[in-house]
DNA sequence: GCCGTTTTCGGCCCGACTGTTTTCAGTCG
């Protein structure tokens, strides 16, 4: 993937151009480095295709950074990143990712202490070098401290939503190959965890000698650490590490078994076919020496005296108790949504318009869309003013009587001032099907001032849900300080719902949150923020948070047919 | 540097918050 690598570029060329104070063309930049992210094609296949007139098609690319993209594709550098660079040659991707630093103190931070990347960083503040800088302080040079420590925490692994693509290719290749008869990705991808460490994938296969020469020697793999008949391992141009298993089909499921519930889950259905004088391991469940299951994962549960569970579960949080009597929820499955929540236009700050999202929202077989944009003071989002939200609302009306099966709501996404108050008059937010409500600033609130005003704003009758509720930002920032269980109980009392925003580095409720929302009574929504139709299927990562978090269907509102969803937003 | 029923130049719609420099620059969404 080329577009990743451009886009990466791109974003630095901005910053550089921001320490320069160049005006306008840092946002030209980015808005381009933005659009080749969410990209489906690859730059080098459209320009392949299409040469520099199909690359100048791509929104925010123009002829000049269409050229940069054709330079790139020919050459693997840009020549003027590369002078940009050696003027200022700090690793920029990684100062600007500590919260709170931008491009112009890391200007500073290499002129004055020579600091170029996030070690220099550590060490200057550990030092307490920054804080006697000028217009820094003690505060800015703990506030960095904790945002390094910060992305130590999530070194190494990458977003759920970044990984699944990736395995979906490797996975879709193998299969191809005649050789192999059956594939499964297993680890935590198998779980749909938020985060990802490493690719297990594995697969049956009776030459597996053929499946290992194929999958080390794909296109994208960095480094062989290992290549045997049973077990190969490569480190990914990604970044991230690869393992593919090959095993005999009656061991199959005992292998999936084996390789995709977390340690503890394992340990504890070891221990459990133990207790019944029966051995479990990869291979399969044995009595003595007699296999008596392992073709498949319900097989082997069933052998070791459990139902089938679901791979979103085995964490050892209670679903093996919960197994053994026969409570165990049945979790929300990934094609019960009927529609979408969260969805972001032209209007504001989204790419499409309402007729293109409603369009695609047909495609992925929704009965019903909610359009909520932006409102007032999130100006930079192109927030809409009460004039322009009214004026929507005939446009949907309008739009409406073109579709059939596909109702349109709608909605928008006010801001939670920093006083409980919203961005948008109650009697405008009145007329609309769904209002969605958020925090957008003052994230470093107390825990107190933030939880009241969060309530504050549930108690509006206009507000339907309070979407992304904790604000956190996977690798970049935590959840901001609220009394959760004081949030349940308003949300109980104030019947509001809260989202699962399925967005990838948001996936805010996370799992705990959510089972706890469960555990409450609360009642929850799934949606995808998506600012661009090719966003749609984040859907899935969000159906998987739900289902971590035990989230059944009767728990997640956007399951209900339209009339039935509507009558809890009145 | 991009974009355009303002079409080849002149706009690019910011406002809140934070920390620091007690008047505002930098960051964020």
């Amino acid at each position: 993937m080329r577009n990743f690598e451009l886009a990466k570029i791109f974003y630095e060329i901005a910053d550089f151009l921001e320490i320069r104070e160049v005006e306008f063309k840092p946002r030209a930049y980015e808005k381009a480095a933005r659009v080749l992210g969410t990209l489906e094609k690859d730059a080098g296949e459209i320009y392949k295709d299409g040469g520099l007139k199909a690359l100048e098609d791509i929104p925010g690319v123009g002829k000049h950074i269409a050229l940069k993209i054709e330079e790139f594709i020919k050459t693997g550098r840009i020549k003027e990143y590369e002078k940009l660079k050696k003027k200022c040659p700090v690793d920029m991707e990684a100062l600007t990712a500590v919260e709170g630093l931008g491009p112009k103190m890391i200007k500073v931070l290499y002129q004055k202490l020579k600091i170029r990347n996030l070690k220099d960083l550590e060490k200057a503040a550990k030092d307490g070098k920054i804080r006697k800088l000028e217009k820094f302080g003690e505060k800015s040079e703990k506030n960095i401290l904790q945002g390094i420590a910060f992305l130590k925490k999530g070194k190494g692994r990458f977003s759920l939503g970044f990984v699944l693509p990736l395995v979906g290719k490797i996975i879709r290749e193998l299969k191809e190959l005649k050789e192999v008869q059956e594939i499964s990705p297993a680890g935590s991808i198998r779980r749909m965890k938020e985060t990802i460490g490493d690719i297990d994938i594995l697969a049956i296969s009776k030459n597996p000698e053929k499946v290992m020469d194929f999958f080390v020697n794909r296109s994208g793999v960095e480094k062989v650490w290992a290549k045997g008949p049973t077990k190969s391992s490569v480190r990914l141009r990604e970044g991230l590490d690869c393992d593919l298993r090959v095993i005999k089909k009656e061991s199959f499921g005992a292998a999936l078994q084996y390789f995709t519930g977390n340690k503890d889950h394992n340990i504890l259905t070891r221990r459990l076919a133990m207790n019944k004088g029966l051995k479990l391991n990869e291979y399969g469940v044995f009595r003595g020496k007699k296999r008596i299951a392992g073709r498949t994962e319900k097989e082997v549960y069933q052998a070791i005296g459990l139902p089938y569970i679901e791979p979103e579960l085995r964490t050892n949080t209670g679903e093996i108790e919960a197994a053994l009597k026969g409570h165990l929820p049945k979790i929300i499955s990934y094609n019960d949504i009927l529609g979408d929540l969260q969805v972001h236009t032209k209007w504001s700050d989204g790419s499409d318009t309402i007729e293109g999202i409603a369009e695609a929202a047909k495609k992925m077989g929704y009965q019903y869309i909610a359009i909520t944009d932006h409102t007032g003071d999130l100006k930079i989002a192109g927030g809409l003013d009460e004039e322009r939200l009214l004026k929507q609302m005939e446009e949907i009306d309008k739009i409406n009587k073109k579709f059939k099966n596909l109702k349109i709501l709608k909605g928008c996404e006010v801001n939670i001032r920093k006083d409980g108050s919203l961005d948008m008059p109650d009697e405008i937010l009145a007329k609309l099907d769904i209002v969605l409500a958020a925090v957008h600033s003052g994230f470093k609130t107390d825990k107190d001032s933030m939880t009241k005003r969060m309530i504050k704003a549930m108690e509006n009758p206009n507000v339907d849900v309070i979407v992304h509720p904790t604000g956190r930002v996977l690798f970049r920032r935590g959840p901001y300080q609220l009394d959760f269980e004081e949030i349940l109980k308003a949300a109980k009392r104030t019947k509001t719902a809260l989202e699962i925003n399925a967005f990838p580095d948001r996936l805010d409720l996370k799992d705990t949150d959510i089972r706890q929302a469960v555990e409450a009574g609360i009642k929850l929504v799934i949606n995808t923020d998506s600012h661009h139709q090719n966003q749609f299927h984040y859907m899935e990562l969000g159906i998987a948070q739900a289902r971590r978090g035990w989230a059944e269907k009767k728990d997640i509102l956007n399951t209900q047919p339209v009339e039935k969803l509507l009558e809890n937003f009145l």
